[in-house]
DNA sequence: TGAAATGTTGGGGCG
DNA sequence: ACGCCCCAACATTTC
């Protein structure tokens, strides 16, 4: 009887995991693990909000493994020492596992396995997290896609593998190893700011499918029509489920798929082509984080290192203005405050929240792409990175500099009837439609701290700043 | 997955 | 009838 670690990392699901599937089939004994070590990704290590996502969906992914007879082992402190104790707790020989492609999490998994094989350990990876790996994608010179649509006309071709069913029993190591309370690794906050959260989100792999159904009972439909207004709630919500694996993109492909083929929901294949190009968007982050590894912090277009953004000193105040949800620029304010209650922002109000703070503020993109990183539940260091340098018009197949959104104009479009703004900020609620997207001075009764503040720059001054800030830089290398 | 400035067109009022 | 002006409405250009 042999038996085998599965190290769990990001990939928080029983469906569809290559590494458990594998470790089941040629292993008599499996022993589930999570380690929890932070350090080890720094600078990136998972932030507030991404930890109280972490904590719920490995207590669920606990209850699972216990259910299939397996109980999860947590545990605490470098990853190596840690899985060579297990691996002598045990017995086992062999460690499997799904790959993850951030940086520094490449490099230290590249020398786990290293030491792991001259250890004589058997360790194996898989591809449990993308459509296509991103060495697997290239341009006809052999070189990275930086353009989504060849990426996506490539990598989106690939025919999709067969799905791999949750093990329906898993026996566990004769000899069960210590492992480390979940509360211990202490993910959730010490002070209850998490209402909103829990109010918003169900974390785990039961909570991934039953989003994924709802979307495909009903917003898929009109996703391609209705996803761009924020009041519409015509997206997936699936980012969290995605970033933390409770969910694939094979899986969520595989679905579509189904969908198009059901008669009974006319109209849905392209809505469905519109979803998975979305998908596809999460494949070209990853495969260009993977081919660029120092664009979470460098822009990718190397003149923009000569940017002329303003200093730290002088943005620190609209920083935190603008962090708080206090610009007074409505729907800017809007998406940030439905950032900090639910962890989540609508992808349109991202995109005017970030030109706002890149365009307007002339605050670096490094710093906006910091406080997402804080406080979404669904924060992905490729997508994420991919987003902001979009915005900032610095990334690969990114906006052109000249592209300033007017948030004012955005807003009209956008969420026309005002109710996105009203849910955010309701003490402006009272105004007409027009006065609701509008900012405005703060008359003498609102000049309290609580109430809504006037603008804090002058939108048509702050683009003009900006184009002249572009202009600094354009055609220089 | 923009916005603003500038250019063009065509209908209607009017002398 | 005709030219002229005005100015939406739309198109193109520029950032």
């Amino acid at each position: 009887m042999t038996t085998a670690i599965v190290w769990f990392r990001r990939d928080l699901r029983t469906a569809d995991n290559p590494a458990l599937s594998a470790a089941c089939a040629e292993h008599q004994r499996i022993v589930p693990v999570y380690i929890d070590a932070p350090d080890e990704e720094a600078p990136w290590q998972p932030g507030a909000a991404s930890r109280w996502w972490l904590h719920y969906s490995l207590l669920q992914l606990s209850e699972t493994l216990a259910g299939l007879g397996a109980p999860l082992i947590i545990r605490q402190g470098a990853t190596l020492p840690t899985l060579r104790a297990v691996l002598a707790a045990t017995g086992a020989r062999a460690i499997y596992w799904n790959r993850l492609y951030e940086p520094a999490l490449t490099a230290r998994d590249t020398e786990i396995k290293q030491q792991l094989r001259d250890a004589g350990i058997a360790a194996h990876s898989f591809n449990g997290a993308l459509l296509a790996e991103p060495w697997e994608i290239a341009t006809g010179g052999g070189t990275p896609y930086r353009v989504f649509t060849p990426f996506w006309r490539n990598a989106g071709a690939r025919p999709c593998r067969a799905l791999l069913p949750p093990p329906t029993q898993i026996k566990a190591a004769a000899r069960i190893p210590d492992s480390t309370p979940l509360q211990a690794l202490a993910l959730r906050p010490e002070i209850g700011w998490d209402s909103g959260l829990r109010a918003s989100w169900t974390p785990g792999e039961r909570g991934a499918w039953a989003e994924t159904e709802t979307f495909f009972a009903g917003n898929i439909a009109r996703y391609r029509d209705a996803r761009d207004f924020p009041d519409a709630a015509a997206t997936s919500r699936l980012s969290p489920h995605l970033h933390f694996g409770e969910i694939g993109p094979m899986q969520l492909l595989a679905r579509a798929q189904r969908a198009n083929n059901s008669a009974l929901t006319p109209g849905l294949s392209a809505a469905a082509e519109a979803f998975i190009r979305q998908v596809g968007w999460r494949e070209f982050a990853h495969h260009l984080l993977f081919h660029f590894p120092t664009t979470p912090e460098q822009p990718l277009q190397p003149q923009f290192d000569h940017f002329p953004w303003r200093s730290r000193a002088e943005a620190r105040t609209d920083l935190a203005a603008w962090q708080r949800g206090r610009t007074g620029i409505p729907i800017v304010d809007a998406g940030m405050r439905e950032l900090w209650h639910t962890g989540w922002m609508h992808n349109r109000v991202r995109m005017i929240a970030a030109s706002f703070m890149t365009k307007n503020l002339l605050i670096p993109w490094q710093h906006g792409a910091r406080w997402f990183w804080d406080t979404l539940v669904d924060a992905n260091l490729a997508n994420n990175t991919l987003g902001w340098q979009w915005v900032a018009g610095c990334g690969a197949d990114a906006a052109p500099y000249f592209r300033i959104f007017n948030p004012i104009l955005q807003s009209q479009k956008f969420d026309a009837d005002g109710a996105y703004l009203r849910r955010w900020l309701p003490e402006r609620g009272g105004r007409s439609i027009a006065a609701l997207h509008t900012p405005s001075a703060a008359t003498p009764s609102e000049l309290q701290q609580t109430a809504y503040p006037s603008p804090i720059v002058d939108l048509a001054r702050s683009r003009e700043r900006a184009l002249t800030a572009y202009a600094q830089i354009k055609g220089a290398s």
